[in-house]
DNA sequence: AGACTCAAGTTACCGCAGGTAACATCTTAG
DNA sequence: CTAAGATGTTACCTGCGGTAACTTGAGTCT
């Protein structure tokens, strides 16, 4: 039948796809984020038209990347929202999950976040970049303001408090992880208690510090 | 005298490079982050060599533009926070600095922060981005740190602290303004408050909607 | 069987970017 | 007057993203 066949092709194509993407992964791995569509097309073994086809262009292969990645890291974070405690073991558990999966995958954050660091010098960097690092930090800040949304009473401006609290808190945890990767000032725990005390105001509730008027 | 005449000859130079980084400057904010060394050569009225022997490479022209800007941002900051008011007011005031100062020159605030978005399709985007979208995020943190630790008594952690909370409210007054800046959902105003209450512990202090286990 | 279709794959090329070498020119010191 | 050294130029290299045009090979119709 028409279908069947049809089907087989398509099947066939989407297996070639996802094995593209995965060469893309390794190389992308590998060279960092400057990778070339011919070091691409190399290690998956044949060459750069090919890539074109399937993916378009060299943003349409990094976005197809991204979004794996991004769904998958998307996936733990609702894990750790959704369980079921108290709302500040939620948050760090929530900000502990991010900060591990960062910590343990570096190259791939740095993929997502600063597409165009690795490469080698004098050679110019690629991937068009910044149009896609936003994308996480957004969906990110969306997902979470959804839940905030939906599970905290918080009056009148309800709809709005939580959409800025959602992008606000991703930003946070965001700088403050990049921060800590680069520098690993101190433990992941240290740094989620951290965060957390910040959220639950302790800013506010600290006292000046002598002789001075106080931030 | 031999240093007579290097002054003026540095001088000169001083002048020339200022120049172009003026230039480059009209260059960028016209035609986004993707401007060519060409099209900025030819803004300047000479030619590419010229900009290489001035700045480097292209890296060097970005980092010399993204310094002046930062720099006038950072300082615009530390007026805000070092204004003499209340806590809560200088937070307000700080956050709304920083928003009135993207939103007044967008442009000047993409290239610093997605250095890859403008430029024409298919054209590869350009400038090393990222290596530099970084940088801005990491003084405002540090600077806020410090300020944070000067000030205020945090208890034995203090250091630890104030630098997490540095990094952490400039990430999330940054993700929260490029989200604004982009949607523009609320009044300006409206941002400042929702994120100072979110500082203030009010995700703390919020009570769970009915039905659901609370976020 | 043999002509037909359609996708996968190739080579060879274009345009344009960043970056450099080699040559010209003008100012200024000795 | 000459030598130095900065300023500027033209002309070129490399490597990238992206595309056109051709070849191959598996499967479909008659």
């Amino acid at each position: 039948m028409d279908t069947t066949q049809r089907t087989d092709q398509e099947r066939s194509a989407d297996r070639r796809r996802r094995e593209l993407l995965e060469a893309a992964d390794r190389v992308v791995l590998r060279d960092g984020p400057g990778a070339s569509m011919n070091a691409i097309a190399a290690e998956a073994g044949i060459t750069k038209p090919i890539l074109y086809r399937h993916f378009g262009d060299k943003g349409g292969l990094y976005a197809a990347l991204a979004k794996r990645h991004t769904d998958a890291l998307l996936d733990s974070l609702r894990a750790a929202l959704d369980a079921p405690a108290e709302r500040r073991e939620r948050v760090e558990a929530t900000l502990d999950t991010y900060l591990a999966a960062i910590e343990a995958r570096p190259q791939v954050y740095r993929f997502l976040m600063h597409p165009a660091e690795g490469g080698q010098p004098g050679v110019d960097q690629g991937f068009d970049v910044g149009k896609h690092s936003a994308p996480l930090l957004r969906r990110m800040g969306e997902e979470l303001g959804k839940v905030i949304e939906d599970r905290l009473d918080l009056g009148p401006d309800s709809h709005r408090l939580a959409r800025v609290w959602g992008h606000g808190i991703v930003g946070m945890m965001f700088a403050a992880g990049d921060w800590w990767l680069g520098e690993r000032p101190c433990t992941r725990a240290e740094l989620v208690r951290s965060l957390a005390d910040l959220l639950w105001g302790r800013l506010a509730a600290a006292g000046d510090k002598v002789g001075g008027p106080g931030f």
